[in-house]
DNA sequence: GTTAGCACTCTCGCCTTGCGAGTGCTAATC
DNA sequence: GATTAGCACTCGCAAGGCGAGAGTGCTAAC
């Protein structure tokens, strides 16, 4: 348990170094911060908080540096809720109006926000149910032997793929296939469609084949996020100015693959903060993650994220990503109840 | 023009700094190439070529790097035609058709390909027509006051929106009015639609009008590039390696400003290849882009293109390039006659 | 418990210095 | 006249040395 006094100071190291992204020093922070102690008192409860391995120096005699349980330390009990400013929440509420009704746009839109408020990069995953149920299915001839399938989800999302066709079909049987298909397969997820014979055959066996597949692919897909904006902030932070190590990150990051970088389930459904040396890919090892899942009607999901240096401005990030994943939830309620 | 022997000469100073990213020096070129002359008329013989503009001292004392004219001159005029190996072209065209019959999976292959064999950024625009017409369009319901508008272009493509009603409509509604508009849309490009008049008006011209504005948009972005894959190598190469200038290219080429990087017409239909400060754009100035158009049937079109440091193997690039582009028109000359 | 004072430790930027690579020129050679 | 050996010269670059500055820990006094 820390006393009061090392807590403040923690604090304002924190405060100090998200601000410089220098390493701090005894005087300049009872210079800056007018502390009614000398900076030798200071030195004092900074060796201790160092025994405590909360705070480091990179070297001897250079300033200290938050370490990654310092930083937990101050996001689990000292960080001050903070509030997106009302100006903004409006500014945010509105370009939510303002963009289509389109879940894909609002999931842009969100990592667009969040990018550029906290100036690094911000991860979306588009909405999606975890189990999708098929809406409608369509079927459009492109030539004699290659169809246009065309799946929509209700979740109001598009699935396509192309059919290769076995023997050549007009549309006007590719039309009564569709229909024939959509009596038989509305409203059923991928899972059920495995289990039903559906007592079919020929092309229309091969479309609702490739229909049960694509919605298969879909589930599985369903946490890969799908918006990264701000990857440019992100690597112009200090930390990895110097190349090697940001090339690591985009490595990482770009590739797709970037539901290893990000873990997709915050635990408690509600707001997960991975910090550092917390994360099990060592590229990330330099950065912190703030994750929230936002949830709509009908099991619809997402999550949103923000990357940046471990060094960074932990309150304003969580604000921010409660704030506009409580907006896409209310417009989520709003238009897909 | 130049001596037999200074074109020979150009050839290996490029071929060399290509290899190495390094200014080569007279003695080293005749070790390495057991050149039949001695360094000092290698010497004389390259104060010519500087002398012609096509090569330079980055400063007094160091070796010569070819200049863009340099490149300029080799890419007109020495560099020999290459051909992708057999067993290469074999792989390729595997994995084109191991890939599903969708164009959207044949440009992300293309880029896929050329970036992982050139060791550099590839963009690939999907194939679109210049003026899409539509196929066929769907209304789904979503709820009351809120339906999911599909259209489904010629060219097997599919664009979605969503559509905000001003009175409640039943799936049957939309139904109706769905088939409708098709019997009067099908068929027509943008430009079409907004000059006849449809004689409609309510749900069903919001509707006409919202289908109208995707293909706009649509034929809008026909050349905006779809697939980057790469970057990654790209900002690996040596003259990236000191950050700041990585950060401009990857500003550049990551917002999907991609066509402001990349001339998407090349000039004769053929291939067309911008050599460093030939570029407009400044952050590309350090870069060299190789670009070729690839044309299906009913005027489908897209591009395929290779960005790299100027120090390029270009020969090898104009040879992949040309072989990916001519796979795919002739994939879409099967799939989409 | 706090603080002034001090010796100590490191990093960082700066300068110097010494290569080494590569050049251009000149004069001799084929 | 082209080629070449020889040589002086120019620079960039890495290594070493040095001083300044920042920051520390410790000690002794308050």
């Amino acid at each position: 348990m820390l006393t009061e006094r090392r807590r403040q100071l923690l604090q304002i190291i924190i405060d100090e170094h998200v601000r410089t992204a220098q390493p701090v020093g005894s005087a300049a922070l009872v210079d800056r911060y007018h502390l009614p102690v000398s900076s030798a008192t200071i030195r004092n409860e900074m060796a201790a908080l160092e025994e405590d391995g909360l705070i480091a120096q990179p070297h001897t005699s250079a300033g200290r540096v938050p370490t990654d349980a310092g930083y937990r330390y101050y996001v689990e009990a000292l960080m001050r809720d903070e509030q997106v400013p009302e100006d903004l929440q409006q500014t945010i509420r509105h370009q939510f109006h303002q963009a289509a009704r389109e879940l894909e746009e609002w999931a842009r839109l969100a990592a667009a926000i969040l990018a550029a408020r906290l100036r690094n990069a911000a991860v979306v995953t588009t909405p999606h149910s975890p189990e999708a149920r098929i809406r409608l299915l369509e079927l459009v001839s492109v030539h004699d032997y290659l169809a246009l399938l065309v799946v929509v989800l209700q979740e109001a999302r598009v699935l396509q793929q192309t059919l290769a066709l076995d023997h050549p079909c007009s549309q006007d049987e590719l039309s009564a296939a569709a229909r024939k298909l959509n009596a038989l397969m509305a409203g059923k997820t991928a899972s059920e469609l495995r289990k039903e014979r559906l007592g079919i055959s020929g092309m229309e066996a091969a479309a609702a084949e490739a229909a049960a597949g694509l919605l298969e692919s879909s589930d599985e897909m369903s946490l890969e996020p799908s918006f990264m904006e701000g990857m440019r902030d992100l690597l112009r932070q200090p930390e990895f100015s110097q190349g090697s190590r940001a090339l690591g990150l985009l490595e990482v990051m770009e590739e797709r693959n970037v539901s290893r970088a990000i873990d997709p389930s915050p635990a408690g459904g509600e707001l997960n903060i991975v910090i550092g040396g917390e994360h099990p890919v060592d590229e990330m090892r330099a950065c912190s993650v703030v994750t929230t899942r936002y949830t709509g009607p009908s099991g619809l999901r997402g999550i949103l994220s923000v990357v940046g240096p471990t060094r960074m401005e932990y309150s304003r990030a969580v604000a921010t990503v409660r704030y506009v994943s409580s907006v896409m939830e209310e417009l989520l309620g709003v238009y897909f109840a």
